[in-house]
DNA sequence: ACATTAATATACT
DNA sequence: AGTATATTAATGT
């Protein structure tokens, strides 16, 4: 298991007032980028961050057999990336958009100048860090010590609560997600993730449409949440 | 209680 | 049609 792990949850949209996104806009190039496009790379190593405005990110590792390890997935509102003071992200990743999204390029100048003129936003950033790290712990010991249907239903909660939206008894995962995300992102391996899936789905636990789940039951997601 | 392998099926582009 | 993703079964630790 790496100790490092990324630090990449940063949802600062819901914090950002309109004025502020504005200026966001006029200051930063934002692009639209392809479903598919590589964005980040060991190769291709932008010394700035990104404001991922509109769509979801994959970040992921590759071994040295060549397989995909995704670490993140990332929505609207989060910032990813790194430059020489300090990262987002481990240095050796893979950024990825999973649909067609709509990016900001940040420098570290203008990112460090907009945290100090925004002292509200810095400390929601601190919040969504620290949020992050929670949930990392959440994992680590859910690996070590959890079944595996037991960590996917922590994933499903973290995922939620971060992405998903309530309505009713059920909430909505709320990212595109492959039982390959889901294995790796909980130490598992596709074939038995998709067993555990097709369990919780019969126990009425979770609902989904075809490769793609859908929602979790709320309650189930309380009670992981008690641990 | 899983992982791994392999074979098969289904869905996406 | 070709590729990606998911399911199912068999076997091993």
């Amino acid at each position: 298991m790496d100790k490092l792990r990324p630090l990449s949850q940063i949802n600062l949209l819901d914090e950002l007032p309109e004025e502020e996104l504005k200026k966001i806009d006029e200051v930063t190039l934002t692009a639209p980028i392809k479903k598919g496009t590589i964005i980040l790379s060991p190769a291709q190593q932008m010394r700035s961050l990104f404001f991922l405005k509109k769509g979801q990110v994959r970040l992921f590792k590759v071994s040295s057999t060549g397989k995909e390890f995704t670490v993140d997935l990332l929505s609207e509102g989060n910032v990813f990336g790194e430059t020489s003071s300090f990262s987002l992200t481990e240095s050796d990743i893979y950024a990825e958009t999973m649909v067609d999204s709509f990016v900001c390029t940040l420098t570290k100048e203008r990112f460090e100048e907009f945290l100090r003129q925004n002292p509200d936003i810095s400390l929601k950033f601190i919040t969504i860090l620290t949020t992050k790290l929670k949930e990392m712990y959440q994992i680590t010991e859910s690996i070590a010590y959890k079944e595996v249907k037991y960590r996917i239903l922590l994933l499903f909660m973290q995922l939620s609560n971060r992405f998903g939206v309530r309505s009713g008894e059920w909430q909505t995962v709320g990212v595109k997600i492959t039982q390959h995300d889901i294995a790796s992102m909980i130490g598992s391996s596709r074939e038995t993730v998709s067993l555990f899936l097709g369990e919780l789905e019969k126990a009425q636990v979770i609902t989904r449409k075809p490769l793609k789940i859908n929602t979790v039951l709320a309650k189930e997601l309380y009670e992981v949440e008690e641990g």
